[in-house]
DNA sequence: GTAATTTGTGACAAAACTGTCACCAAGATG
DNA sequence: CATCTTGGTGACAGTTTTGTCACAAATTAC
Protein backbone atom coordinates (compact mmCIF):
# COMPACT_ATOMS: atom_id res chain seq x y z
CA UNK A 1 0.00 0.00 0.00
CA UNK A 2 1.83 2.92 -1.33
CA UNK A 3 1.24 6.58 0.00
CA UNK A 4 0.72 8.68 -2.69
CA UNK A 5 2.27 12.66 -2.54
CA UNK A 6 1.05 15.14 -5.02
CA UNK A 7 3.74 17.86 -5.97
CA UNK A 8 2.41 21.33 -6.59
CA UNK A 9 5.10 22.87 -8.62
CA UNK A 10 5.95 25.00 -11.92
CA UNK A 11 9.81 24.77 -11.72
CA UNK A 12 10.51 21.05 -13.53
CA UNK A 13 13.62 21.15 -12.42
CA UNK A 14 12.46 21.11 -8.66
CA UNK A 15 9.43 18.77 -9.37
CA UNK A 16 11.19 16.53 -11.28
CA UNK A 17 13.55 15.83 -8.36
CA UNK A 18 11.33 15.89 -5.81
CA UNK A 19 9.25 13.23 -7.52
CA UNK A 20 12.25 11.27 -8.21
CA UNK A 21 13.66 11.99 -4.35
CA UNK A 22 10.20 10.45 -3.39
CA UNK A 23 9.40 7.63 -5.21
CA UNK A 24 13.08 6.29 -4.62
CA UNK A 25 11.59 6.44 -0.78
CA UNK A 26 9.22 4.39 -1.74
CA UNK A 27 6.16 6.73 -2.65
CA UNK A 28 4.29 7.31 -5.69
CA UNK A 29 3.80 10.69 -6.81
CA UNK A 30 1.58 12.58 -9.30
CA UNK A 31 2.65 15.70 -10.62
CA UNK A 32 1.37 19.44 -11.11
CA UNK A 33 2.90 22.76 -12.71
CA UNK A 34 -0.14 24.78 -11.59
CA UNK A 35 -2.65 25.36 -9.15
CA UNK A 36 -5.68 24.56 -11.67
CA UNK A 37 -3.61 21.46 -12.85
CA UNK A 38 -3.36 20.43 -9.33
CA UNK A 39 -7.54 21.01 -8.32
CA UNK A 40 -8.07 18.55 -11.80
CA UNK A 41 -5.58 16.34 -10.32
CA UNK A 42 -7.55 16.39 -7.16
CA UNK A 43 -10.92 15.61 -8.97
CA UNK A 44 -9.55 12.42 -10.36
CA UNK A 45 -7.34 10.92 -7.17
CA UNK A 46 -6.85 11.44 -3.58
CA UNK A 47 -3.27 12.06 -2.42
CA UNK A 48 -2.31 10.92 1.13
CA UNK A 49 -0.24 14.52 1.44
CA UNK A 50 0.16 17.18 -1.12
CA UNK A 51 3.41 19.62 -0.92
CA UNK A 52 2.90 22.62 -2.47
CA UNK A 53 4.99 25.96 -3.87
CA UNK A 54 4.03 29.47 -3.02
CA UNK A 55 4.26 30.77 -6.11
CA UNK A 56 2.45 29.41 -9.09
CA UNK A 57 2.11 30.77 -12.39
CA UNK A 58 -2.01 30.76 -12.08
CA UNK A 59 -2.59 31.04 -8.44
CA UNK A 60 -0.96 31.35 -5.46
CA UNK A 61 -0.16 28.70 -3.30
CA UNK A 62 -2.01 30.18 -1.01
CA UNK A 63 -5.18 30.60 -2.25
CA UNK A 64 -4.86 26.75 -3.71
CA UNK A 65 -4.34 26.09 0.45
CA UNK A 66 -7.41 27.84 1.02
CA UNK A 67 -9.63 25.89 -2.05
CA UNK A 68 -8.48 22.19 -0.76
CA UNK A 69 -9.10 23.19 2.82
CA UNK A 70 -13.01 23.94 1.13
CA UNK A 71 -13.43 21.17 -0.36
CA UNK A 72 -15.58 18.20 1.28
CA UNK A 73 -13.48 15.67 -0.04
CA UNK A 74 -10.12 16.43 0.16
CA UNK A 75 -10.04 19.14 3.00
CA UNK A 76 -8.22 17.07 5.77
CA UNK A 77 -5.18 15.93 3.35
CA UNK A 78 -2.26 17.17 5.39
CA UNK A 79 -0.44 19.89 3.15
CA UNK A 80 3.61 20.79 3.49
CA UNK A 81 4.31 24.90 1.74
CA UNK A 82 8.14 23.83 0.32
CA UNK A 83 8.64 27.60 -0.68
CA UNK A 84 11.59 29.98 -0.46
CA UNK A 85 9.70 32.82 1.21
CA UNK A 86 11.77 32.55 4.54
CA UNK A 87 10.12 35.83 6.06
CA UNK A 88 9.00 35.34 9.57
CA UNK A 89 4.81 36.40 8.09
CA UNK A 90 5.54 34.70 5.14
CA UNK A 91 5.49 31.12 7.59
CA UNK A 92 2.88 32.55 9.84
CA UNK A 93 0.51 33.46 6.96
CA UNK A 94 0.70 30.07 5.25
CA UNK A 95 0.62 28.05 8.63
CA UNK A 96 -2.47 30.27 9.48
CA UNK A 97 -4.25 29.79 5.90
CA UNK A 98 -4.08 25.72 6.32
CA UNK A 99 -0.30 24.12 5.61
CA UNK A 100 0.43 21.76 7.97
CA UNK A 101 4.26 22.35 7.57
CA UNK A 102 6.10 25.34 6.42
CA UNK A 103 9.71 24.38 4.99
CA UNK A 104 12.13 27.16 3.09
CA UNK A 105 14.10 26.49 -0.40
CA UNK A 106 16.81 25.28 -0.54
CA UNK A 107 15.56 22.38 1.63
CA UNK A 108 17.39 18.97 2.60
CA UNK A 109 15.46 16.37 0.75
CA UNK A 110 16.29 14.04 4.04
CA UNK A 111 14.45 16.58 6.22
CA UNK A 112 11.38 17.10 3.54
CA UNK A 113 11.21 13.32 3.79
CA UNK A 114 11.30 12.86 7.40
CA UNK A 115 8.62 15.61 8.05
CA UNK A 116 6.21 13.93 5.19
CA UNK A 117 6.33 10.62 7.49
CA UNK A 118 6.00 12.35 10.23
CA UNK A 119 2.62 13.73 8.68
CA UNK A 120 1.82 10.78 7.50
CA UNK A 121 2.29 9.18 10.66
CA UNK A 122 -0.24 11.45 12.31
CA UNK A 123 -2.98 12.09 9.89
CA UNK A 124 -3.01 7.71 9.09
CA UNK A 125 -2.24 7.35 12.45
CA UNK A 126 -5.00 8.89 14.62
CA UNK A 127 -7.29 6.59 12.29
CA UNK A 128 -6.02 3.14 12.92
CA UNK A 129 -4.85 3.62 15.84
CA UNK A 130 -8.21 5.42 17.55
CA UNK A 131 -9.13 3.08 20.55
CA UNK A 132 -10.05 2.86 23.57
CA UNK A 133 -7.90 0.54 25.94
CA UNK A 134 -8.27 -0.38 29.35
CA UNK A 135 -6.26 -3.48 31.12
CA UNK A 136 -6.45 -5.48 28.09
CA UNK A 137 -10.26 -4.51 27.01
CA UNK A 138 -10.07 -2.75 23.37
CA UNK A 139 -12.95 -0.57 22.35
CA UNK A 140 -12.99 0.50 18.76
CA UNK A 141 -16.48 2.71 18.90
CA UNK A 142 -16.39 3.47 15.40
CA UNK A 143 -16.20 0.08 14.03
CA UNK A 144 -18.86 -0.97 17.01
CA UNK A 145 -16.25 -3.58 18.24
CA UNK A 146 -14.72 -4.74 22.04
CA UNK A 147 -11.97 -7.27 22.20
CA UNK A 148 -11.04 -8.58 25.22
CA UNK A 149 -7.48 -10.63 24.99
CA UNK A 150 -7.58 -10.69 21.34
CA UNK A 151 -11.44 -12.14 21.53
CA UNK A 152 -14.62 -10.42 20.62
CA UNK A 153 -16.94 -9.56 23.12
CA UNK A 154 -20.57 -9.01 22.64
CA UNK A 155 -22.72 -6.53 24.26
CA UNK A 156 -26.05 -5.15 23.59
CA UNK A 157 -25.99 -1.47 22.43
CA UNK A 158 -26.64 0.29 26.01
CA UNK A 159 -23.77 -2.14 27.61
CA UNK A 160 -21.41 -1.18 24.36
CA UNK A 161 -22.37 2.65 25.18
CA UNK A 162 -22.08 2.11 29.05
CA UNK A 163 -18.64 0.34 28.23
CA UNK A 164 -17.36 3.39 26.17
CA UNK A 165 -18.36 5.56 29.00
CA UNK A 166 -16.09 4.23 30.96
CA UNK A 167 -12.97 3.68 28.61
CA UNK A 168 -13.54 7.37 28.00
CA UNK A 169 -13.06 7.98 31.65
CA UNK A 170 -10.56 5.65 32.78
CA UNK A 171 -10.06 6.15 36.45
CA UNK A 172 -12.61 8.99 37.04
CA UNK A 173 -15.56 8.40 39.43
CA UNK A 174 -19.16 8.89 37.65
CA UNK A 175 -22.48 9.71 39.29
CA UNK A 176 -24.88 8.05 38.62
CA UNK A 177 -26.93 10.72 37.32
CA UNK A 178 -23.66 11.68 35.18
CA UNK A 179 -24.32 7.83 33.23
CA UNK A 180 -28.49 8.56 33.35
CA UNK A 181 -27.90 11.63 31.57
CA UNK A 182 -24.34 10.50 29.12
CA UNK A 183 -26.50 6.72 27.95
CA UNK A 184 -30.21 7.58 28.54
CA UNK A 185 -30.33 11.35 27.74
CA UNK A 186 -31.87 14.39 29.72
CA UNK A 187 -35.17 14.30 28.08
CA UNK A 188 -36.07 10.31 28.75
CA UNK A 189 -36.84 9.31 32.85
CA UNK A 190 -35.57 6.65 33.68
CA UNK A 191 -35.09 4.58 37.32
CA UNK A 192 -32.00 5.58 39.15
CA UNK A 193 -31.94 2.17 39.51
CA UNK A 194 -31.36 0.99 36.01
CA UNK A 195 -27.64 2.10 36.40
CA UNK A 196 -27.14 -0.33 38.45
CA UNK A 197 -28.78 -3.71 36.92
CA UNK A 198 -26.72 -2.50 33.63
CA UNK A 199 -23.87 -2.46 35.72
CA UNK A 200 -24.51 -6.08 36.50
CA UNK A 201 -25.24 -6.41 33.03
CA UNK A 202 -21.82 -5.23 32.14
CA UNK A 203 -20.03 -6.94 34.93
CA UNK A 204 -21.59 -10.13 33.99
CA UNK A 205 -20.75 -10.15 30.45
CA UNK A 206 -16.95 -8.97 31.47
CA UNK A 207 -16.54 -11.62 34.03
CA UNK A 208 -15.69 -14.55 31.70
CA UNK A 209 -12.67 -12.42 31.28
CA UNK A 210 -12.34 -11.48 34.79
CA UNK A 211 -12.34 -7.87 33.81
CA UNK A 212 -15.33 -6.94 35.97
CA UNK A 213 -13.33 -6.48 38.88
CA UNK A 214 -12.14 -2.90 37.25
CA UNK A 215 -15.63 -1.44 37.75
CA UNK A 216 -15.79 -0.14 41.01
CA UNK A 217 -18.69 0.63 42.90
CA UNK A 218 -18.46 4.04 45.02
CA UNK A 219 -21.04 3.92 47.36
CA UNK A 220 -23.40 6.68 47.59
CA UNK A 221 -21.99 8.38 44.17
CA UNK A 222 -21.21 6.03 41.21
CA UNK A 223 -18.96 3.81 39.71
CA UNK A 224 -15.31 3.70 38.40
CA UNK A 225 -13.25 1.87 35.91
CA UNK A 226 -10.19 1.65 37.80
CA UNK A 227 -7.11 -0.88 38.62
CA UNK B 1 -12.34 26.42 26.73
CA UNK B 2 -8.46 26.68 26.64
CA UNK B 3 -6.03 24.58 24.99
CA UNK B 4 -3.14 23.75 27.72
CA UNK B 5 0.80 23.52 26.55
CA UNK B 6 3.79 21.76 28.46
CA UNK B 7 6.74 23.35 28.15
CA UNK B 8 9.76 20.96 28.90
CA UNK B 9 12.63 23.43 28.87
CA UNK B 10 15.47 23.36 31.85
CA UNK B 11 16.56 27.03 30.42
CA UNK B 12 14.68 28.92 32.86
CA UNK B 13 14.93 32.14 30.87
CA UNK B 14 13.72 30.78 28.16
CA UNK B 15 10.92 28.73 29.60
CA UNK B 16 9.68 31.22 31.51
CA UNK B 17 9.85 33.76 28.33
CA UNK B 18 8.14 31.05 26.24
CA UNK B 19 5.21 30.28 29.10
CA UNK B 20 4.63 33.94 28.92
CA UNK B 21 4.04 34.42 25.29
CA UNK B 22 1.81 31.19 25.27
CA UNK B 23 -0.65 32.45 27.67
CA UNK B 24 -0.39 36.28 26.13
CA UNK B 25 -1.64 34.10 23.15
CA UNK B 26 -4.19 32.72 25.17
CA UNK B 27 -3.08 29.51 26.17
CA UNK B 28 -2.99 27.61 29.32
CA UNK B 29 0.60 26.42 30.11
CA UNK B 30 2.37 23.46 32.14
CA UNK B 31 6.13 24.01 33.11
CA UNK B 32 8.57 21.22 33.67
CA UNK B 33 12.54 21.83 33.94
CA UNK B 34 13.25 18.02 32.96
CA UNK B 35 11.80 14.90 31.90
CA UNK B 36 10.99 13.68 34.98
CA UNK B 37 9.35 16.36 36.09
CA UNK B 38 7.33 16.05 32.42
CA UNK B 39 6.45 12.65 32.73
CA UNK B 40 5.29 13.68 36.41
CA UNK B 41 3.22 16.08 35.31
CA UNK B 42 1.62 14.26 32.50
CA UNK B 43 0.31 11.66 35.55
CA UNK B 44 -2.11 14.50 36.46
CA UNK B 45 -3.08 16.94 33.22
CA UNK B 46 -3.48 15.90 29.85
CA UNK B 47 -2.02 18.84 27.96
CA UNK B 48 -3.16 19.51 24.13
CA UNK B 49 0.92 19.86 23.03
CA UNK B 50 4.01 19.88 24.51
CA UNK B 51 7.12 21.45 22.98
CA UNK B 52 10.21 19.65 24.29
CA UNK B 53 13.87 20.71 24.51
CA UNK B 54 16.48 18.15 23.22
CA UNK B 55 19.02 18.46 25.85
CA UNK B 56 17.08 17.82 29.10
CA UNK B 57 19.42 17.64 32.98
CA UNK B 58 17.89 13.59 33.33
CA UNK B 59 17.31 12.27 30.11
CA UNK B 60 17.13 13.54 26.07
CA UNK B 61 14.55 14.77 24.78
CA UNK B 62 14.09 11.94 22.34
CA UNK B 63 13.81 9.38 25.08
CA UNK B 64 10.96 11.55 26.58
CA UNK B 65 9.29 11.61 23.33
CA UNK B 66 9.57 7.33 22.78
CA UNK B 67 7.80 7.34 26.68
CA UNK B 68 5.00 9.64 25.64
CA UNK B 69 4.77 7.54 22.33
CA UNK B 70 4.63 4.24 24.38
CA UNK B 71 2.26 5.83 26.99
CA UNK B 72 -1.52 4.56 26.22
CA UNK B 73 -2.81 7.25 27.47
CA UNK B 74 -1.03 10.16 26.05
CA UNK B 75 0.18 8.49 23.09
CA UNK B 76 -1.53 11.01 20.69
CA UNK B 77 -0.41 14.14 21.77
CA UNK B 78 0.83 16.40 19.40
CA UNK B 79 4.88 17.26 20.03
CA UNK B 80 7.01 20.26 18.91
CA UNK B 81 10.73 19.27 19.05
CA UNK B 82 12.30 23.39 19.39
CA UNK B 83 16.13 22.88 19.89
CA UNK B 84 19.71 24.16 19.37
CA UNK B 85 20.61 20.97 17.44
CA UNK B 86 20.03 22.39 13.98
CA UNK B 87 21.67 19.28 11.85
CA UNK B 88 19.73 17.54 9.15
CA UNK B 89 20.37 14.03 10.60
CA UNK B 90 19.00 15.98 14.15
CA UNK B 91 15.73 16.79 12.54
CA UNK B 92 15.52 13.52 10.97
CA UNK B 93 16.22 12.03 13.90
CA UNK B 94 13.93 14.07 15.97
CA UNK B 95 10.95 13.87 13.62
CA UNK B 96 11.38 9.70 13.01
CA UNK B 97 11.74 9.48 16.77
CA UNK B 98 7.85 10.59 16.94
CA UNK B 99 8.38 14.85 17.33
CA UNK B 100 5.12 16.30 14.77
CA UNK B 101 7.37 19.19 14.33
CA UNK B 102 11.26 20.40 14.20
CA UNK B 103 12.01 24.47 15.40
CA UNK B 104 15.65 25.36 16.11
CA UNK B 105 16.99 27.60 18.59
CA UNK B 106 16.89 31.00 18.05
CA UNK B 107 13.20 30.26 17.36
CA UNK B 108 10.66 33.18 16.13
CA UNK B 109 7.78 33.14 18.68
CA UNK B 110 5.50 34.16 16.00
CA UNK B 111 6.23 31.16 14.10
CA UNK B 112 5.96 28.48 16.68
CA UNK B 113 2.61 30.00 18.00
CA UNK B 114 1.60 29.44 14.26
CA UNK B 115 2.95 26.30 14.34
CA UNK B 116 1.44 25.03 17.91
CA UNK B 117 -1.97 26.22 15.97
CA UNK B 118 -1.55 24.32 12.87
CA UNK B 119 -0.64 21.52 15.29
CA UNK B 120 -4.16 21.99 17.25
CA UNK B 121 -6.00 22.89 14.45
CA UNK B 122 -5.27 19.38 12.87
CA UNK B 123 -5.31 16.90 16.46
CA UNK B 124 -8.79 18.85 17.33
CA UNK B 125 -10.19 19.09 13.86
CA UNK B 126 -9.54 15.85 13.05
CA UNK B 127 -12.20 14.29 15.85
CA UNK B 128 -14.53 17.15 15.40
CA UNK B 129 -14.95 16.69 11.84
CA UNK B 130 -14.62 13.40 11.63
CA UNK B 131 -17.72 12.66 10.58
CA UNK B 132 -19.81 10.32 7.48
CA UNK B 133 -21.96 12.63 5.39
CA UNK B 134 -24.34 12.44 2.61
CA UNK B 135 -27.24 14.56 1.67
CA UNK B 136 -28.66 15.85 4.46
CA UNK B 137 -27.67 12.02 6.35
CA UNK B 138 -24.59 12.98 8.89
CA UNK B 139 -23.44 10.07 10.94
CA UNK B 140 -20.62 10.06 13.97
CA UNK B 141 -20.52 6.48 13.81
CA UNK B 142 -18.19 6.61 17.37
CA UNK B 143 -20.60 8.36 18.88
CA UNK B 144 -23.57 6.03 17.66
CA UNK B 145 -26.04 8.64 16.30
CA UNK B 146 -27.60 9.51 13.50
CA UNK B 147 -28.80 12.88 12.26
CA UNK B 148 -30.87 14.18 9.28
CA UNK B 149 -31.64 17.56 8.68
CA UNK B 150 -30.97 18.12 12.27
CA UNK B 151 -32.92 15.76 14.04
CA UNK B 152 -31.78 12.39 15.51
CA UNK B 153 -32.50 9.41 13.56
CA UNK B 154 -33.25 5.85 15.70
CA UNK B 155 -32.26 3.09 14.13
CA UNK B 156 -31.36 -0.56 15.10
CA UNK B 157 -28.19 -1.63 15.12
CA UNK B 158 -28.20 -3.79 11.88
CA UNK B 159 -29.71 -0.63 10.52
CA UNK B 160 -26.78 1.24 11.98
CA UNK B 161 -24.33 -0.95 10.49
CA UNK B 162 -25.96 -1.05 7.17
CA UNK B 163 -26.31 2.76 6.87
CA UNK B 164 -22.32 2.94 7.69
CA UNK B 165 -21.45 0.61 5.07
CA UNK B 166 -23.40 2.75 2.78
CA UNK B 167 -21.79 6.46 4.19
CA UNK B 168 -18.68 4.94 3.24
CA UNK B 169 -18.93 4.24 0.51
CA UNK B 170 -21.00 6.68 -1.24
CA UNK B 171 -21.48 6.65 -5.03
CA UNK B 172 -20.64 2.83 -5.06
CA UNK B 173 -22.47 0.07 -6.00
CA UNK B 174 -22.61 -2.63 -3.15
CA UNK B 175 -23.18 -6.34 -4.64
CA UNK B 176 -24.95 -8.36 -1.95
CA UNK B 177 -22.56 -10.68 -0.81
CA UNK B 178 -20.10 -7.90 -0.16
CA UNK B 179 -23.09 -6.47 2.30
CA UNK B 180 -23.28 -9.88 3.52
CA UNK B 181 -20.03 -10.55 4.43
CA UNK B 182 -19.31 -7.12 5.58
CA UNK B 183 -22.82 -7.04 8.06
CA UNK B 184 -22.70 -10.70 9.17
CA UNK B 185 -19.01 -11.52 9.03
CA UNK B 186 -18.36 -15.16 6.49
CA UNK B 187 -18.83 -17.13 9.86
CA UNK B 188 -22.57 -16.33 9.47
CA UNK B 189 -24.93 -17.74 7.58
CA UNK B 190 -27.93 -15.79 6.48
CA UNK B 191 -30.31 -16.00 3.48
CA UNK B 192 -29.22 -13.72 0.61
CA UNK B 193 -32.61 -12.25 0.61
CA UNK B 194 -32.52 -11.08 4.34
CA UNK B 195 -30.30 -8.28 3.08
CA UNK B 196 -33.22 -6.97 0.92
CA UNK B 197 -35.28 -6.75 4.43
CA UNK B 198 -32.79 -4.71 5.87
CA UNK B 199 -32.29 -2.55 2.78
CA UNK B 200 -36.49 -2.05 3.65
CA UNK B 201 -36.21 -1.53 6.83
CA UNK B 202 -33.31 1.32 6.22
CA UNK B 203 -35.67 3.04 4.01
CA UNK B 204 -38.24 3.11 5.75
CA UNK B 205 -36.59 4.81 8.51
CA UNK B 206 -35.03 7.36 6.08
CA UNK B 207 -39.03 7.78 4.74
CA UNK B 208 -39.70 10.12 7.04
CA UNK B 209 -36.90 12.41 6.02
CA UNK B 210 -37.51 11.95 2.37
CA UNK B 211 -34.08 10.24 2.22
CA UNK B 212 -34.79 6.72 1.29
CA UNK B 213 -34.85 7.54 -2.64
CA UNK B 214 -31.15 7.91 -2.37
CA UNK B 215 -30.67 3.99 -1.92
CA UNK B 216 -30.97 2.67 -5.49
CA UNK B 217 -31.69 -0.54 -6.60
CA UNK B 218 -29.15 -2.85 -8.67
CA UNK B 219 -30.78 -5.35 -10.56
CA UNK B 220 -29.22 -8.34 -10.52
CA UNK B 221 -26.04 -7.10 -8.34
CA UNK B 222 -27.18 -5.24 -5.46
CA UNK B 223 -27.80 -1.68 -4.17
CA UNK B 224 -26.09 1.87 -4.02
CA UNK B 225 -26.29 5.20 -1.86
CA UNK B 226 -26.53 7.31 -5.16
CA UNK B 227 -27.63 11.09 -5.97
C1' DG C 1 -25.91 -4.33 68.40
C1' DT C 2 -29.79 -2.41 65.72
C1' DA C 3 -31.72 0.23 62.21
C1' DA C 4 -31.38 2.65 58.05
C1' DT C 5 -29.48 3.15 53.65
C1' DT C 6 -27.41 1.60 49.54
C1' DT C 7 -26.07 -1.85 46.25
C1' DG C 8 -26.47 -6.54 44.11
C1' DT C 9 -29.41 -9.84 42.09
C1' DG C 10 -32.88 -12.84 39.87
C1' DA C 11 -37.09 -12.67 37.70
C1' DC C 12 -40.64 -10.73 34.96
C1' DA C 13 -43.15 -8.53 31.19
C1' DA C 14 -43.11 -5.63 27.43
C1' DA C 15 -40.79 -3.86 23.61
C1' DA C 16 -37.55 -4.22 20.12
C1' DC C 17 -34.85 -6.69 17.00
C1' DT C 18 -33.87 -10.26 13.76
C1' DG C 19 -34.10 -13.57 10.07
C1' DT C 20 -37.24 -16.12 7.30
C1' DC C 21 -41.02 -16.95 4.27
C1' DA C 22 -44.75 -16.60 0.97
C1' DC C 23 -46.85 -13.74 -2.07
C1' DC C 24 -46.93 -9.85 -5.13
C1' DA C 25 -44.79 -6.43 -8.16
C1' DA C 26 -41.44 -5.10 -11.38
C1' DG C 27 -38.07 -6.03 -14.76
C1' DA C 28 -35.74 -8.85 -18.26
C1' DT C 29 -35.73 -12.25 -21.83
C1' DG C 30 -37.18 -15.03 -25.72
C1' DC D 1 -47.10 -11.57 -25.11
C1' DA D 2 -45.80 -15.21 -21.87
C1' DT D 3 -42.53 -16.78 -18.85
C1' DC D 4 -38.86 -16.48 -15.80
C1' DT D 5 -36.07 -13.95 -12.53
C1' DT D 6 -35.34 -10.65 -9.13
C1' DG D 7 -36.68 -7.24 -5.73
C1' DG D 8 -40.40 -5.34 -2.48
C1' DT D 9 -43.38 -6.29 1.21
C1' DG D 10 -46.18 -7.69 5.26
C1' DA D 11 -46.38 -11.01 8.60
C1' DC D 12 -44.64 -14.28 11.73
C1' DA D 13 -42.03 -16.55 15.42
C1' DG D 14 -38.10 -16.72 18.09
C1' DT D 15 -34.53 -14.25 20.41
C1' DT D 16 -32.62 -10.41 22.61
C1' DT D 17 -32.87 -6.22 24.98
C1' DT D 18 -34.72 -3.22 28.24
C1' DG D 19 -36.52 -1.20 32.46
C1' DT D 20 -38.69 -2.28 36.68
C1' DC D 21 -39.40 -4.51 41.00
C1' DA D 22 -38.94 -7.10 45.26
C1' DC D 23 -35.89 -9.25 48.06
C1' DA D 24 -31.25 -10.25 49.79
C1' DA D 25 -26.73 -8.67 50.93
C1' DA D 26 -23.49 -5.23 52.20
C1' DT D 27 -22.31 -0.97 54.28
C1' DT D 28 -22.88 2.91 57.26
C1' DA D 29 -24.57 5.46 61.19
C1' DC D 30 -26.17 5.84 65.83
Amino acid sequence: MQNNILIVEDDMAIREMMAFSLRREGFDTFKAASGHEALEQLNQVHPDLIVVDWGLPDMSGIDLIDMIRRDDVIKEVPIIMLTARAEENDKVKGLERGADDYLTKPASMLELMARIRAHLRRSKGFELNHKLEFQGIVMDAGAHEVMIDGEALNLSLTEFKLLKLFLQNPNKLLAREHILNHIWGRNTFVEDRTVDVHILRLRKALKAHRKDKWIQTVRGVGYKLAS
